[in-house]
DNA sequence: GTATTATGCAACCTGGAGGTTGCTAATGGA
DNA sequence: TCCATTAGCAACCTCCAGGTTGCATAATAC
């Protein structure tokens, strides 16, 4: 079996960070909002939101602080647009783990096999 | 432009929740320490670690309620177990989540040439 | 039989997440 | 010009995540 398959896994920090910023209900479904690539104010991501749109500024700056989202102003308004890369960098990150998996199991069947 | 893609994105609770447990750092290696698919004793898990047994047993706890591990008793040891199921969840969710980004490009693409 | 090892349990601490309210400032429309 | 809309700021609150320490208990090793 090979013991070496030190695959990297590394910057665990920076996967845990995006992981924690959709970990949370409200953040994930303004994920969902902003996936049609338009861009949209404060308010509108609000609307229909039990919480406050305080809170909806709170989970924004979230969202931006792990690059899922950038924010520029126009006018009065503060408008949100989403940025893909955090999470095809999260999709990568489980295509690694998935392959390590299916490695083992395929490394387990070998070792019933023989 | 196709507004109805109205694609699930549902269990967005259900989601947020794996995505939380993963959202730390600890847990994130411990999950990298469980992908060699073999089981592991809390004390084993702790090894190296810098925080005390007790914290790795709670974040154990934490990836357990995700459904991300399995515990089994055996003797006087407490073995988990890595359940890569809702890692596959996750991933079909990005999945989701890229095709859906990835339609909104061809559409913008579209719109500009034409 | 005793010492050691592996956990479990409970109490406790601290900081930050998630929300709210109240008020102020800037913009845009009528 | 005046009013409504959109945000930002700050203070405050509550609760729980992440950690620790101390002690009790069950299995094992010797």
């Amino acid at each position: 079996m090979p013991r070496n398959s030190a695959v990297a896994l590394k910057a665990t920090k920076q996967q845990a960070h995006i992981f924690a910023a959709l970990g949370d209900p409200t953040r994930l479904s303004l994920v969902a909002k902003l996936i049609d690539g338009e861009t949209h104010s404060i308010s509108a991501l609000s609307e229909g939101s039990k919480i406050t749109r305080q809170a909806v500024t709170k989970h924004l700056t979230v969202l931006e602080g792990a690059g899922l989202v950038s924010k520029v102003k126009e006018g009065r308004e503060s408008l949100y647009l989403l940025d893909p890369k955090p999470l095809k960098s999260l999709q990568e990150y489980l295509d690694i783990i998935s392959m390590q998996w299916d490695q083992t199991l395929q490394n387990l069947k070998s070792f019933v096999e023989e």
